[in-house]
DNA sequence: GTCTATAGTAAGATAGAC
DNA sequence: GTCTATCTTACTATAGAC
């Protein structure tokens, strides 16, 4: 790959006075920061996804952004920063996702829990699909340590909103509940990993329609 | 905790004559490194555990352990090999039980594929209740670098066999019966995780039980 | 097989100029 | 905010006596 190497061949348009060295409008001052941050980010999950977070090396991800290991810790405090923040991005952009096609579907008059429920899950597997090269990263479940727990407490939130959801009224919940609502949101998970793996758009597809099929089956 | 400390004290029964310090009887003469092993693993496997692999650190398994880095080298070839020994330790576990479960359930008669299938997960199940020390290391996720598909391709072969036991005859397999399989993997392995974490063994036993329900609901 | 002592190395992190 | 240069730590792995 081996992107975005020649942007630090910039030299140009800085010293407008010394400190940060932004541009004359108010508004763009903060695009150089930007850019920094956005060659770090998707150089550190070009490495990540190559060599996994463990093996991965400042180094690298250093060389393919093309940044300074300065700007890195100062963006990002380290390795462990900057995988938090893919994950940050991704989880937030599956969550808006979700949220927003079941409002959407509530809006168009849809009040069936299980088929709110199912939209919300098809619109996390499209992003799965759609981002697959960060999905894979996660989904892999390779990360600094405590990452896991990370990913498990979010699971947990999930979860919980996942079953309040599904009984349409907000009430207790007895093990059988909780159990039911564990195994689908696993179920998505996995499919989410099958999915971000898969090898063209169609079987992508095919994938997110079966699983939708065995939800409906295991919710009903 | 720190148990498994005194051993170290010896000095008392070795040098009968130089190399490989073991008493006089033939059979016995194992022992001593048999001992050794067994306390590097369960060190290990306490230190992997409070401190998640990554962080994990030979001195402190060395510690604890009581035995040698030198020895630890000799056994293992060092701190991924303590892991995968724990791994293939645990799985090798299951796979048996679960395996002979199956066949119990056959000689006793039983032959309804679903029926089978469910009597090896319960038996899988009840392993991860029996030894979670080690289960909660493995399903938690972390370990060294490529363990993740050390994992993911046992599970694979798991889901494959899987597959052939619930379609009775061995035969082709559409995608359909693929995902199912993948799925009722996935929700065991989850079961598992959940049920290494659980607080007392009725609360284990309650998950076991709607777990199969959840199962048969979806194999039928 | 077991131990002690030591080597080697790599990687994450910091300091401070611009 | 960005960069270069450097540090320091800590950990794996080996050598070699017993």
């Amino acid at each position: 790959m081996r992107t975005s190497r020649a942007r630090r061949a910039g030299g140009a348009d800085e010293t407008e006075n010394g400190a940060a060295g932004g541009t004359v409008t108010g508004g763009r001052q903060w695009a150089r920061a930007d850019a920094t941050r956005q060659a770090l980010l998707s150089a550190a999950l070009e490495v990540f996804a190559d060599r996994g977070y463990a093996d991965a090396g400042i180094a690298e991800i250093v060389e393919r952004s093309g940044i300074s290991v300065g700007s890195l810790y100062h963006h990002y405090g380290g390795k462990a920063g900057l995988y938090v923040a893919l994950w940050e991005d991704l989880s937030a952009e599956q969550e808006a996702s979700a949220a927003q096609a079941v409002s959407a579907a509530r809006k168009d008059g849809e009040a069936d829990p299980i088929t709110l429920f199912i939209a919300g899950a098809r619109a996390y597997l499209r992003v799965c699909w759609e981002r697959r090269d960060a999905a894979r990263l996660f989904l892999g479940g390779e990360g600094p340590s405590g990452s896991s727990l990370m990913r498990r407490s979010r699971a947990q939130h999930w979860i919980a909103q996942n079953t309040k959801l599904l009984r349409g009224t907000g009430e207790p919940a007895g093990r059988a509940e909780q159990v039911l609502s564990l195994v689908l949101t696993t179920v998505i998970g996995e499919a989410g990993r099958e999915i971000a793996t898969a090898e063209s758009e169609a079987e992508a597809t095919e994938i997110i329609e079966e699983v939708c099929r065995i939800l409906i089956r295991l919710a009903r």
